[in-house]
DNA sequence: TCTTATTTGTATACCTTTATACTTTTTAGA
DNA sequence: TCTAAAAAGTATAAAGGTATACAAATAAGA
């Protein structure tokens, strides 16, 4: 069976980038493996028609098949070439639904603990005032957990609130899952809106931190207002979830 | 005013990334200046603080810096201090609602061209044939896509379908909008259902190229199953969307 | 104005990444 | 079995990232 990249286009490195070169094309390559454009076994392709896709010397097409090597995706032989040896199983993924109730619930369905790491109340930035209507010198109340699954974290979220209601909130009723539901008790106000953004972002070292990922790992960043039925804002949610372990599922008719 | 990052914890490095440690710390420091946690003006942080925060040394916070101060994010004074001089303008942003029809018509509304990169027939990946129920050595009807908004692009699409019915699509009518209409027609059959689910990514060489953004930028990944009412898969499509540039948004009562 | 604490800047040495040029191993065919 | 082509492997040198230790600039107080 013949080699299918033999007539493959070029394809640009990015010089910019503070990642090695070696380390972009053997993280290219391996997408194209597990992605399945390689067919396993006795496919192989050569260190000089990568030299020639990626216009780049020996050495860095080398050290990128030698991390592939490494990674158990490929194997060389010397006068022989180079063969896709696996297919890495897909990961583990939380399937979330599309509408709020649906994204809740998916959540509350996982299994996970809910751990927190921090009740305070803080001074906060511009930004999370400006959702509050606060102004600059007053304290807010700030809400932080991890979401654990297996030991894992898996999802990362900050609470911010006006402080004057959440005096009652406990470590303990914070670990509970249910925490909309706490803070209304709390506040004794209904939410009655939600709003919600979502974006794809890569971690950087306080999420990366967090969640215990790689730093330049993609994760779904979420940000959620709670609203009461006259339009305030009663609540600030953001979250990180791991973006190798959250897919969002929908199904529609036309 | 007095500096708050003074009582910060320890943030952990990733020692492993094959990105520099000190372009974790700007990315990181940089993030935290853009999300307003950091005051601009006279409010500052000291290099030693900061080689505390991170437990790295003294040149590794000041290339951190050294970088921050060429993208015109802080100013430096020798004796004096770090000064956080400006907060970036949020980027272009375009909205995408939640629901299928809805996604559809956000893109359709952007006021953007479409660029056809490629009609062809070929032999495709396990992947892709176990999505159409295609057999091994079978040929793949395949079009890619760009969509281009002022010049740059923002998304990259492709398309893969059974060969036998898509031999009237050309370039041009691939380069109208509702490509699916198109194909439909094509194809003489009815698009019933449609299953979505949604990714966050980081650009591999493939999708950076494609869509010229950095190595490991974050981009959504969309995958669209299309079915006839009898449950056939008739279309598959894959898309990126740039992370930086798109962002979901829902409402929803409680 | 001298001294000291504070804070950013520099020198040197070591390691990693990359390019160029060359070497060794394997296979296949005369 | 010899030779040539094809492929992975190596040597060396230049550029960039990081740690340790030290130097220079600024501000404030005696």
């Amino acid at each position: 069976m013949t080699n299918n990249t033999s007539k493959k286009d070029k394809t640009s490195l990015d010089h910019n980038s503070s990642v090695p070169l070696f380390m972009q094309i053997a993280e290219t390559i391996k997408r194209r493996i597990v992605s399945g454009q390689y067919n396993p076994g006795n496919q192989l392709f050569t260190g000089e028609e990568l030299e020639r896709e990626f216009q780049t010397s020996n050495i860095t097409i080398r050290k990128a098949m030698e991390k592939l090597k490494n990674d158990g995706f490929v194997e060389r032989r010397r006068g022989l070439g180079t063969t896709v040896s696996k297919i890495d199983p897909e990961p583990l993924e939380f399937e979330l639904g599309r509408s709020f109730k649906k994204l809740k619930e998916s959540i509350e369905k996982l299994n996970t603990q809910v751990k927190v790491l921090e009740i305070t109340k803080t001074i906060s930035s511009k930004y999370v005032q400006d959702f509050l209507s606060l102004n600059s010198e007053q304290e807010i109340w700030r809400l932080k957990r991890l979401r654990i699954y297996q030991g894992y974290p898996v999802s990362f979220n900050t609470y911010y609130a006006d402080p004057s209601n959440c005096a009652g909130i406990t470590k303990k009723k914070a670990e509970k899952d249910d925490i909309l539901n706490t803070i209304e008790q709390a506040m004794g106000i209904k939410i009655y809106k939600v709003n919600q953004t979502l974006r794809s972002v890569v971690a950087d070292l306080d999420v990366s931190s967090a969640l215990k990922i790689p730093f330049g790992s993609p994760v779904f960043f979420n940000e959620t207002t709670y609203h009461s039925d006259s339009g305030e804002t009663l609540l600030l949610s953001q979250s990180y979830f791991r973006g190798d372990m959250f897919v969002f599922r929908t199904s529609s008719l036309l």
